[in-house]
DNA sequence: CTAGCGTCA
DNA sequence: GAATTGACGCTAG
């Protein structure tokens, strides 16, 4: 039973095993972390820096970046789509699967590196703001994710021996129950087997019903017919049912529960009903079981392997879903096998969660009877519709959240492949090595204390040690709520020195590793080999994408190599991944919002790093000499300037007096004039409207931007200036458009896997990394 | 400075 | 004992 995982990566029919197939080229780079576990190091350290190779070729040809204008309006997904899904990549699966199979390590002998080398080509992407040749780079990257071969590895101890630590674990109705279970159902899916008595409940519930048919117990004609009428429907309204007894609609669970079915509303009349009466006399309720093979696609022999729901999910009409995207990313799941995702991310579906989040996105609905009330307090207005601030918006949501809602539920879908064993084994080794730490600490401070304990630690610190004495010379920073001495890294750093040992300050990074990173992690793939995150679209106030389980925009960007012992060799299998990488898409914005002379005059260097050369200007050395760490300190010191710093923490970042940092702050807005103005002229804008718009037409109400208080005024304006800067402006249309080209067009077998913020991160076969840059590079990737 | 998420007490 | 909150640290502009 264990082997069912194994042979199922092994066949290749999950797309994503793909990419542990792929044969490299490339050396494993191995590359140091301080011999962390060998020495305890003054400060173990993970750089935040990047390498910047720049390679070979530039184009003189820089590609436009706009939307693609769909009409609002629902439109069938492009033919070539479909002929792509089936012409292209699977006959590339095939390929892949047929190397995995030859391939297979063998058990313990090769286990793979916690981590992966690959290869990225970043591109460095016009924006808007100004014209300028585009730049390829190479650089040499080690995945922030523990990629690792082997689903062979996969064993039901590796399963059954999860640590109950993590909550996400506790919380699961369905963890640590009965043993290994193959979950097809991915991320948020897993216990299918399970509750089916429950399940079987809530279905004779539902198909009781004397108004919902059940589709299970039709015959192929009735069957048939009932398709054709979902074909001719004027909207079709989807929602899924879980196995709980749950829908989409109910309020927000802590864990996703699993699947069991769909309800499916065809409805003919569109007008004249109330929402709490939908079913007028033409419409019809329709219950579909979610099954492996559905019984109802089994006897349609001349649909050949396309699926019904497909035909559904991607007919011309009207078809909603409240969270479309776990629709769509469900729909993938169970048909895994017999879909490709390309065929998915090509779907149109409207969701009013997306469209109820862009009206005021500060103020997330947290379900949809809260939705409902919150836009639909007239039953029979359409709250998208009509009134004349809402336009704009209507315009943001068909051209761009729309398409980025089946483009989000392909990515999730997207397994990592993980070594869980080696993880596990890291993770031993950090807590060793956590332990020897601790005892240090507890030498040094002459007491045992907890040292995860921000508030110990401060007694030890402060009280018990009173290093605040011996460094008056120093300002150490304190809370921001309670006002006490400050225990971060940099409060303790500027102590360290005064004492003979350093390993006061070493535990919680090692810490943070261990509980974060690695048992995170792994508390992420209960029952499961692999990871997939998950997206939301409408988490975060400015538009930005955000990732949860695990938040795969925060992994570090440099990888932990622990021990060389703990770098074992495996085999020489990488994935590659490319990096679209849009220089300093905030920055670029802002110069082109203040047409700052100064600043756009930056920019039209055609190859020069911004923040390389502020950070060359700023130490007084050449370009060359900048290192990364001086320009993410360049970066910082820009952006803190442009978002209003204040003085004290500009002082913090810059590392000089607070008087300095003043001088500096004013020399930086003196040269920068036009910003400033920008700044200002936004503030006044939010004052008066008490809303700012970002230039996709982005809204956000700050109601506090009239406050009385000083500091929560000043608080919104900065956050004002801020909205309208941030923004996915750029990214998030090229997200769009390249992902569809990537569908249809590209003749690369490429995969998005993963938006960080302004670099999109694909896994490309080896041998088409070059191809697929030049894609890039060409100009139809308008 | 602004956005997030995850961990810990 | 469970749920919430503040401090911290990771990410990205």
């Amino acid at each position: 039973m264990a082997l069912a995982p194994t042979s199922t990566y092994a066949a290749g029919q999950d797309s994503s095993s793909s990419s542990t197939a792929i044969k490299a080229s490339k050396k494993m780079e191995n590359l140091n972390l301080p011999n962390s576990l060998n020495h305890p190091p003054r400060f173990l350290s993970f750089p935040l820096k990047r390498k910047h190779e720049i390679l070979e070729h530039q184009n003189d040809h820089p590609p436009k970046i706009s939307l693609t204008r769909h009409p609002p309006k629902w439109e069938p997904p492009h033919c070539s789509q479909k002929q792509a899904g089936e012409n292209g990549f699977s006959k590339v699966k095939r390929a892949w699967s047929e190397t995995a199979i030859s391939e297979l390590p063998e058990p313990q002998a090769k286990v793979s590196p916690s981590h992966q080398t690959g290869i990225v080509v970043e591109v460095h992407k016009e924006t808007c703001a100004t014209k300028k040749p585009l730049q390829i780079c190479q650089r040499k990257v080690e995945e922030k994710c523990c990629e690792s071969t082997l689903a062979s590895k996969w064993t039901p101890s590796s399963v059954t021996c999860k640590p109950l630590k993590h909550k996400r674990a506790k919380l699961g109705p369905e963890h640590g129950t009965n043993g290994p279970k193959i979950s097809h159902e991915g991320a948020n899916g897993g216990g299918e087997l399970q509750n089916q008595s429950k399940a079987g409940c809530l279905t004779a519930a539902l198909t009781s019903d004397p108004r919902v048919t059940d589709c299970g117990k039709l015959n192929p004609e009735e069957k048939m017919l009932m398709l054709e009428k979902a074909g001719h429907a004027k909207a079709l309204v989807l929602t899924l049912v879980y196995r709980d007894g749950t829908t989409q609609l109910d309020s927000e669970q802590k864990l996703a529960p699993a699947v069991c079915g769909l309800l499916m509303l065809m409805k003919n009349d569109l007008d004249g009903r109330t929402p709490e009466d939908p079913l007028g006399q033409n419409d019809s309720l329709v219950y579909l079981k979610l099954e492996h093979t559905p019984a109802w696609a089994q006897q349609c022999t001349h649909q050949s392997r396309e699926d019904m729901l497909l035909q559904v999910l991607s007919r011309s009409q009207l078809v909603v879903c409240y969270k479309a995207k776990d629709l769509l990313r469900t729909t993938l799941q169970f048909y895994r096998q017999d879909l490709s995702w390309k065929q998915v991310a090509g779907c149109h579906v409207q969701d009013p969660q997306v469209s109820g989040w862009l009206l005021d996105p500060a103020n997330p609905s947290s379900c949809y009877q809260d939705l409902f009330n919150k836009h639909c307090k007239r039953p029979h207005t359409t709250p998208a519709q009509g009134t004349k601030k809402c336009q704009g918006l209507w315009e943001l949501y068909s051209d761009m959240e729309l398409n980025m809602i089946s483009v989000l539920a392909a990515m999730e879908s997207h397994r990592i492949h993980v070594d869980k064993e080696a993880l596990k084994r890291t993770s031993d080794l950090l807590g060793t090595k956590m332990k020897q730490l601790e005892q240090e600490a507890h030498r040094a401070a002459g007491q045992i204390f907890l040292v995860t304990s921000n508030p110990q630690l401060r007694t030890v610190l402060f009280e018990k040690l009173c290093l605040q004495e011996r460094c008056e010379n120093k300002k150490l920073p304190k809370t921001i709520n309670k006002q006490q001495q400050s225990t971060s890294e940099a409060a303790v750093s500027i102590l360290i020195p005064l004492v003979y040992t350093t390993t006061l300050c070493c535990n919680p990074q090692v810490h943070k590793i261990k509980s974060t990173f690695v048992d995170g992690i792994l508390s992420c793939m209960t029952n499961k080999n692999y990871i997939s995150s998950t997206w939301y679209q409408t988490s975060v106030v400015t538009g930005r994408i955000s990732a949860k389980h695990p938040n795969f925009q925060a992994l570090p960007r440099q990888p932990l190599q622990i021990t060389k012992k703990q770098y074992i060799q495996g085999k020489n299998e990488t994935v590659i991944n490319v990096e679209l990488y849009f220089c300093q898409v905030e920055l670029r914005l802002l110069a082109h919002l203040s047409s700052d002379p100064e600043l756009l005059r930056i920019f039209t260097h055609p190859q020069a790093d911004v923040f390389t050369m502020l950070a060359s200007q700023w130490k007084g050395v050449t370009e060359a000499e900048v290192t990364s760490e001086d320009r993410e300190h360049a970066k910082r010191i820009v952006y803190s300037v442009v978002y209003g710093a204040g003085r004290e923490r500009l002082s913090g970042i810059l590392g000089v007096s607070a008087e300095q940092a003043s001088r500096f702050q004013d020399s930086f807005l003196q040269t920068y004039r036009e910003v400033q103005a920008f700044i200002q002229r936004t503030i006044q804008q939010c004052h008066k409207q008490g809303y700012v718009l970002s230039i996709m037409g982005r809204r956000r109400t700050l109601p506090n931007i009239n406050a009385p208080d000083w500091g929560i005024r000043m608080q919104a304006e900065r956050q004002a200036v801020n909205f309208v800067v941030q923004g996915r402006m750029t990214v998030g249309a090229v997200f769009c458009r390249n992902s569809v080209w990537c569908i249809s067009e590209c003749v690369c077998n490429c995969r998005l896997i993963a938006q960080l913020h302004d670099e999109l991160l694909y896994e490309v076969e080896d041998s088409q990394v070059e191809q697929f840059a030049g894609e890039f590079t060409t100009p139809n990737i308008s």
